[in-house]
RNA sequence: GGAGCGUUGGUCAAGGGGUUAAGACGCUUCCCUUUCACGGAAGAAUCACGGGUUCGAUUCCCGUACGCUCUACCA
């Protein structure tokens, strides 16, 4: 089977998608870009009483963010079109038609109380798992057993009805799962599935494969939550007559849950203190907010490198990081995992530390400019940019950046009182004097200049640098973190280093006299 | 209960019949720096358990245990 590769990410808008959503579009979308075809996202909303308002926005939006773009779908159209499936609604009715003809699908007219009334029977009888199917339904009421006449009318009375699969009593299907190999079901065990819903919608089963078909699919890539019906799927693509185009299946492991058991869930998130889901969502019923990777200050580079390497690795490298790029001439299905990978935010939290230490200071300054606009605070880009060079080697994210370095925009007011109790003495008041005198002598106050200056002052005063470094650290910053003294001193100038000496001083004195 | 899937250090994982069983995160210790961080070094796994097959199994097969998913006119 040669055919052009379209893969589909084809979520339903029921709510905020979460990580493993992204993930299950971002292989799909790496896959199709590694063999040069398309990536097309469908939206499967036949179920309207679990629309959510503004869900299928908020997925695009996500994707968007995290640089995965689709080929074919909502916004950017296509030749096999609409993408929507309650804007294909009327495709899907001559399928279900097709199958009852065929004799591989029948009416069934039972009622939702019926349904139930059967299922308690069955339990009654010893039976925990009833099942619409091979064993229940001559029993029940739909046109295998109801006289055709009866039907007739039924139907052209305008009663409600679906209609449903029937699966055959005793048959085996195997399909070939690109991750898992052969897996073996046997059609006993399965239940005639309702295909066509009484409301005029098809079924996510139904809907899914005609479309896939309709759309060309080569390969479909999607959760593990899907493997138990896909040999309903199998089926359907053989009655339908589309077996010689029936796409190839890969069956992804889940994204668990840190700790204990369990697929991850945005009560985990909430529990733990991080994010589930990649922007921040407001629930529009409950107006309850939920932050998302991109407001918690991930970069969308880093999120997307990380959720990939949640159950997938290239294998022989030796690599962590890698750019979309990267991800997409290694990626390669064979090399997705089988079981499930536990979330971890530690890990997560690296990725984006890595991407920091890579990141190009002049960016992180102008959004660090944003945060110290809010706070009245403005400077030049060099001298902001020179601080993020400093200050992205410490910090994980933006946010981090304004408690490490507000000192070198507001001067301190308070210091670490155990440095200044134990180092503050009249030797080191003398020589800090004299460090400041002579400082004010250096013309030269870059980062190399200032390192040397330092140290060839605390030798030729034949000093120890825990005498001096120290106590300059405190006099500038008020802290004892941050960069390398010169660093610090270099950045905030040679006039404010030396103000704040003095400034510091007095106040040093007045913390020991107390 | 049933069906399907899974099980390599706390976590992500490479590997795959014979290896000292990679690497990363986290943790601990050390070096660098009299700071935090960065960087460097080191430490920690009888590859879930029990049987086979084999000269040899973490790798193959079968069980068991455990976990997960599904079991709707939801996707």
């Amino acid at each position: 089977m040669d055919r052009p590769v379209r893969v589909r990410y084809a979520p339903s808008p029921t709510g905020p998608q979460h990580l493993g959503g992204v993930r299950t579009a971002l292989y799909n979308f790496l896959f199709a870009k590694k063999q040069k075809g398309t990536f097309i996202i469908r939206i499967e909303d036949t179920d309207q009483t679990r629309f959510v308002e503004g869900a299928e926005n908020y997925m695009l939006e996500s994707l968007k963010w995290c640089g995965i773009t689709h080929d074919e779908g909502p916004g950017v159209g296509g030749n096999y079109g609409p993408y929507k499936q309650s804007e294909r609604k009327h495709l899907y009715r001559q399928y279900a038609d097709q199958l009852i003809e065929s004799g591989h699908a029948y009416y069934a007219f039972d009622t939702p109380e019926e349904l139930d009334a059967m299922r308690e029977r069955m339990k009654a009888s010893g039976i925990p798992n009833p099942q619409y199917g091979a064993a229940t339904r001559d029993y029940m009421k739909n046109s295998l057993v109801l006289p055709h006449d009866e039907v007739k009318t039924r139907l052209a009375n305008g009663e409600q009805f679906v209609i449903r699969m029937k699966m055959p009593r005793k048959e085996e299907i195997k399909l070939q799962d690109l991750i898992r190999g052969w897996v073996v079901f046997q059609s006993s065990q399965l239940d005639d599935k309702v295909l066509f819903k009484s409301d005029g919608m098809p079924t996510y089963h139904l809907a899914n494969v005609v479309d896939d078909y309709l759309m060309e699919i080569t390969h479909v890539i999607r959760g593990e939550e899907w493997l138990p019906s896909a040999p309903l799927h199998v089926m359907l693509y053989k009655c339908l007559g589309w077996e010689d185009v029936m796409p190839h299946f890969a069956h992804l492991p889940l994204i668990l849950r840190p700790d204990g058991n369990g697929k991850l869930s945005k009560r985990d998130g909430d529990r733990l203190g991080f994010p589930v889901f990649p922007l921040n969502w407001t629930d529009p019923e409950t107006k309850e907010n939920s932050i998302g990777f991109r407001e918690r200050g991930f970069f969308p580079e880093a999120f997307a490198n990380m959720i990939a390497l949640l159950g997938w690795h290239p294998g022989s490298v030796q690599q962590e990081l890698f750019s979309m790029e990267e991800m997409i001439q290694l990626f390669t299905i064979e090399h997705i995992g089988k079981s499930g990978a536990k979330f971890d935010f530690e890990k997560a939290k690296w990725f984006n530390h890595e991407y920091m230490k890579k990141a190009d200071s002049k960016i992180l300054a102008t959004d660090f400019k944003k945060v110290l606009s809010e706070k009245g605070i403005t400077d030049s880009d060099e001298h902001i940019t020179a601080i993020c060079e400093s200050l992205k080697q410490r910090c994980t994210f933006i946010s981090e950046f304004w408690d490490n370095s507000f000192y070198f925009f507001t001067e301190p007011t308070v210091y670490d009182e155990q440095i200044v109790k134990k180092k503050w003495n009249e030797k080191t008041k003398e020589i800090m004097k004299e460090l400041s005198a002579s400082l004010l002598g250096q013309t030269d106050f870059s980062f190399s200049a200032l390192d040397t200056f330092l140290h060839s002052f605390v030798k030729e005063k034949n000093l120890n640098t825990g005498d001096v470094l120290p106590v300059l650290r405190i006099m500038l910053s008020g802290t004892k973190n941050g960069p390398a003294v010169y660093e610090l001193a270099s950045l905030l100038g040679k006039e404010k280093s030396i103000e704040r000496m003095a400034k510091a001083e007095a106040e040093f004195d007045k913390m020991i006299s107390v």
